[in-house]
DNA sequence: TAACACGTGTTGAATATTTAACGGCCGTTG
DNA sequence: CAACGGCCGTTAAATATTCAACACGTGTTA
């Protein structure tokens, strides 16, 4: 599960110049206009070096996102406080401070009309994180539990996203308190209540 | 005097991330207090790599210095405009915007009690480029020139390391401008007057 | 049509950097 | 005192990246 072999500091390195250079260009034009050249020059990275990591600027978009969503997983997983067992949904704060701390990022990602695979991933990831600890059949047995995880999660991306493209008018505590409000009322409890 | 022979990339990005991280910790700390480790640590670079490019600390912020000091000269050279003949000093605009595009590595400069080398260094160049163009022995022929010289440059450089010291509170712009009249009531006469 | 400029992927040889290890020095702690 | 931890400066071998050169496709222009 974990890397127990440490990757070459170039390797990283290397990667996080090339990602640095192709999201800065991502906020500013569009994706198909980018070319490998630009990149590579802004990356200060010879061309080829790009096609060690990646095989096109597609690949590497895919990358980037997936490189994202794994970390709002490890963010959520590595917060499993002790009373995991309580079925708890966490803390949403640490999420939203996440996403602020991106925002070029996910600015970029929301304002780009072509980018299905970023929402469809990010949908899929929140439905399934909320759906495995939402198990609560016990007040409404008739209403389908990937079904509310499907529904609670969009909202949840609903909102993020006009947070995003509002440049973010309020601080992520601010978030938080709200989206705990939101969930309370269709009866998903969060940790730390 | 050009550099024929492009350098590598991969040295040129090397030394970016050292210096950078190097002034960053100069700011922050004494400079005896910086290690290398640290130093290699903030950079993600090896530490023996920066062995193959400085053989200590010491050299590492004499090659700083000497660095800015170069841009500062060809940043001066490069501004001959073809009215060279009139023996004038150049605009001082650019050299403020340089001065402000770099403010991190200046504060530090000022800020530190141990750094002779560089006022000296600056001191120096100031002075000789202001000589150089300076000849106008008709009116005051009784004022030595390479006094005048030091006196001038030492005032241009107290007035920098005061907008420095306080975080630049005026436009390069206007610090230009009153450089420019400052300089004028001295028998200085700028380019572009 | 042909010539040209520009971006793409790919290759082999050169080279800069990493890694892991070594011995040495110094200050602290038992 | 000895043991220890931290930083230093250096090394050999492994490896990531660079550079320069390919062939290819695509549009532009004369």
């Amino acid at each position: 599960m974990e890397n127990v072999v440490k990757t070459d500091r170039r390797i990283l390195r290397t990667k996080q110049a090339i990602t640095k250079s192709f999201l800065e260009l991502f906020s500013e034009k569009d994706f198909e206009q980018i070319t490998i050249n630009e990149i590579a020059e802004r990356a200060n990275v010879n061309r080829g070096t790009i096609y060690l990591h990646y095989s096109d600027k597609y690949d590497l978009l895919d990358k980037c996102i997936e490189d994202h969503i794994n970390e709002l997983i490890s963010l959520c997983t590595k917060q499993e406080n002790p009373s995991v067992s309580q079925g708890m949904v966490q803390e949403p704060k640490p999420i939203f401070d996440y996403f602020r701390d991106n925002f070029p990022f996910f600015s970029a990602m929301f304002s780009n009309q072509r980018v299905f695979l970023f929402r469809e991933q990010l949908l899929n990831f929140i439905s399934v994180n909320l759906m495995v600890k939402m198990k609560k059949p016990d007040d409404q047995p008739d209403i389908d539990l990937e079904l509310k995880a499907q529904f609670m999660a969009s909202a949840f991306i609903g909102i993020v996203e006009w947070w995003i493209r509002h440049q973010m008018p309020h601080s992520t505590q601010f978030m938080a308190d709200q989206v705990k409000s939101l969930f309370e009322n269709n009866q998903v409890y969060l940790a730390n209540k």
